[in-house]
DNA sequence: GAAACTATGTACAAAATCGTTCTCTATTAA
DNA sequence: TTAATAGAGAACGATTTTGTACATAGTTTC
């Protein structure tokens, strides 16, 4: 990891990144770290964008309505991302769907009208920002390839490892009443194959955590769907650009922090 | 309708319509005229695209891989749209789906290296296009819920609605083999399903052809979906801009041509 | 007009998922 | 310490969808 510019703290989201440093600089002021706490409705769905959130850390997660009481999830956004992606393609816009943090931790907050204008006048985070709605699309595509072909088993094993791919952790602090709400399905069908997995020895669980004890083994449960979307992360979001602060790539050879003393 | 500019076809694209005629004027030279044959392939998946179509008449299906020979259809573009959204959002984009031709008609073609010159210079095409961008966003990620928690009936009647709406026309040449395809599901299935349909009197069906007979019965019948996405189309593309070019809204209260020789 | 082909209708057992309800246990609150 | 609550495991029949197979009816080809 590169050392933060003195007295600066340092930058995770990929997109700011991903950013000239001059370009940066101009934004940083407009730029305000605010924490992400659980639940937090960032937007709701068909309501005014008033702010977009450069994730830093944790997990936002985007649903759709399907209906009475019934959300599905349609995108994941960690750091590589940006949560008010509305305001680029709309002026005006209201959002499409409800961004609510499933795991806590930070943003940069920039008001969406500041941020349009952000956007005019520097190409390289019209760009940035574009690449990520870009991705945005292949992932949600992805998602409603795998709802209608894919089981419970493949899909959950891929929710599990993509979540925990954004948050850069073996740990997913979620209960199977929400994963269940996520993906679509009842709570005792997510309740029945978590313990396969469990007893497989990919994954233990306990109350409202799942903990990674053997990735190889829970992406070869995981559909295509997985692996295809990451591929998709790693080709459109690790621009040469951001070189100059070095690459992360997750879910192919990376080793996350913490693996070994989970493992047994 | 308002009568074409003396010499030239009427534009039917509704992207193209929003335009200010100046503009639309300066990009005509660059917009040529094809045809589009049936299966006819726009983009392959992952391959780069050479060029955007801004679709005048039939429709075209973008698919997402479910793996080994599976495409689940992920977006429909009828004349309100634009394929090869890719190009617009990343630099030598290649393709996140694959776009292919589902009923006949045409498009204005336009090479992908002038578009993105007409992009940067044309703040209304620009306009227009993330516009449509973030129409399709709202189209698949609704197709996604709508995938994980919608049965077969009701996401098989949204699917005919959307469909006949994008080519304003009662009649859908399309069959079941087809249909279950764009769906991820079985051919019996969709057999089962839409004779279903056809016994309540709300559709007629004969090799190859759909013909709806009952909009108000087949609207009752499909899942919200149906109306969450036509609602967004009006409002996300039916701009002010549009007026003076007239504006159709389809689905709602719009009588569509034929309809009643076709009851009963 | 016969043959070949394509689209559709139908059937049946196997599997997946559902809705519901009931425990049991870990955690939190009083 | 006790009571209340939330998360998880398990069981039931009901329903949906699947995979497969075969029959029938339009359509095209020769």
């Amino acid at each position: 990891m590169p050392s933060p510019a003195p007295g600066l703290p340092e930058i995770r989201n990929v997109i700011l990144r991903g950013l000239p440093s001059k370009d940066l600089a101009m934004l940083r002021p407009h730029l305000h770290s605010v924490p992400l706490v659980m639940r937090q409705v960032l937007h709701a769905a068909s309501a005014p964008i008033d702010h977009v959130y450069f994730m830093e850390e944790g997990l936002t997660s985007l649903t759709a309505s399907a209906g009475e009481a019934a959300e599905v999830e349609v995108g994941l956004v960690g750091r590589e991302g940006l949560v008010g992606t509305g305001v680029l393609l709309m002026t005006g816009a209201t959002a499409v769907h409800r961004a609510f943090v499933q795991v806590p931790g930070s943003a940069y907050r920039m008001q969406s009208g500041t941020f349009r204008d952000a956007l005019s006048q520097f190409e390289s985070l019209r760009d940035g920002c574009l690449r990520y709605v870009h991705f945005m699309m292949v992932q949600t595509a992805q998602c409603a390839a795998c709802n209608a072909r894919h089981g419970l088993p493949e899909r959950l094993a891929r929710w599990l490892l993509f979540s925990m791919n954004r948050i850069e952790s073996d740990e997913l602090p979620m209960t199977q009443e929400f994963l269940s709400y996520m993906l679509g399905v009842r709570r005792a069908g997510v309740s029945v194959v978590a313990n396969g997995l469990q007893s497989e020895g990919l994954i233990r669980q306990s109350r409202g955590r799942i903990i990674l004890l053997d990735r190889a083994g829970l992406e070869a449960k995981a559909c295509v769907c997985y692996r295809l979307v990451e591929d998709s992360r790693a080709r459109i979001m690790e621009v040469p650009s951001e070189h100059k602060l070095g690459t992360v790539q997750y879910g192919r050879d990376c080793a996350l922090s913490g693996i070994d003393n989970l493992r047994s």
